[in-house]
DNA sequence: GCCGACTGTATACTGTCTATGTACAGTAGA
DNA sequence: TCTACTGTACATAGACAGTATACAGTCGGC
């Protein structure tokens, strides 16, 4: 499998292009959308189908494979390995759950009620324990 | 009530320190430790307990005064004031629920178990009832 | 009124980050 | 070996982050 992730990009938003490729494809890793043998498309292929230059998905892929997420072969193309990942530390996790406390203080300040963020994360909490 | 409120920075980190200042300050405001009317150190004050430049802090109070949370007062200082919150449209919602899933991928994709992600999640849910 | 000590503002400057253009090098199949 | 693909390296333009420094408004004591 290596035809493109369903990946959107913002080119006008402020989070940096290869930043948001890297976020939305660690997102794809982890749930299991993306398995360790898959191939990824091509950093040109997958460039023109985002609309960005070829080096920055190469900067993306390249931040994915120093987390040990991918190996890229010169010549050859990127692949999804398996990664084996140790239990975070104490200073990761609460690093986590401030992060956590910001997004959800934004979303708030931008106007999305109480109730609708913590349904949101109900159900994230949820889809996680099964 | 002018004490310097309780923001910590990572001068290190990947985050530029102008935004931790937003994103720290907006936490606090959003969860009413800062209320209308207090008013807030001063830019230089609070730089030096925060081991920045002044400008740095100005920056974050004007990012903060735009978004509707502070005063700024030429000569005088800052305060915050009461702010209407009109409700957020579809996409920005779709934004936040992008973004919350990009976080808990990272989380555990840094070794931060399933069950305590939903722990934290199921925790945050609790607190904003109430 | 005026001075001094405080407040935020504006501008220039340096280093870093983003994204790109372009040339290069490895791989595999015809 | 040639060709068409793959990723890599490096220089450049522009935006951004952080700082230094000079400026301007406010207020209280004299």
């Amino acid at each position: 499998m290596n035809s493109t992730p369903p990946i959107q990009i913002d080119l006008n938003g402020s989070v940096p292009v290869n930043r948001q490729i890297v976020d939305q494809l660690r997102t794809l890793l982890v749930d299991g959308a993306l398995q360790p043998g898959n191939a990824l498309p091509s950093v040109r292929r997958l460039a023109i189908d985002l609309g960005v230059h070829f080096n920055t998905v190469a900067d993306a892929y390249r931040t994915l494979a120093n987390e040990g997420w991918l190996e890229i072969s010169h010549g050859r193309g990127v692949r999804v390995v398996d990664r084996p990942t140790e239990p975070a530390n104490a200073d990761t996790y609460h690093v986590f759950q401030q992060r956590l406390r910001q997004l959800i203080a934004e979303a708030r300040a931008q106007g999305i009620s109480v109730s609708t963020v913590a349904q949101e994360l109900l159900f994230l909490a949820e889809g996680l324990k099964s």
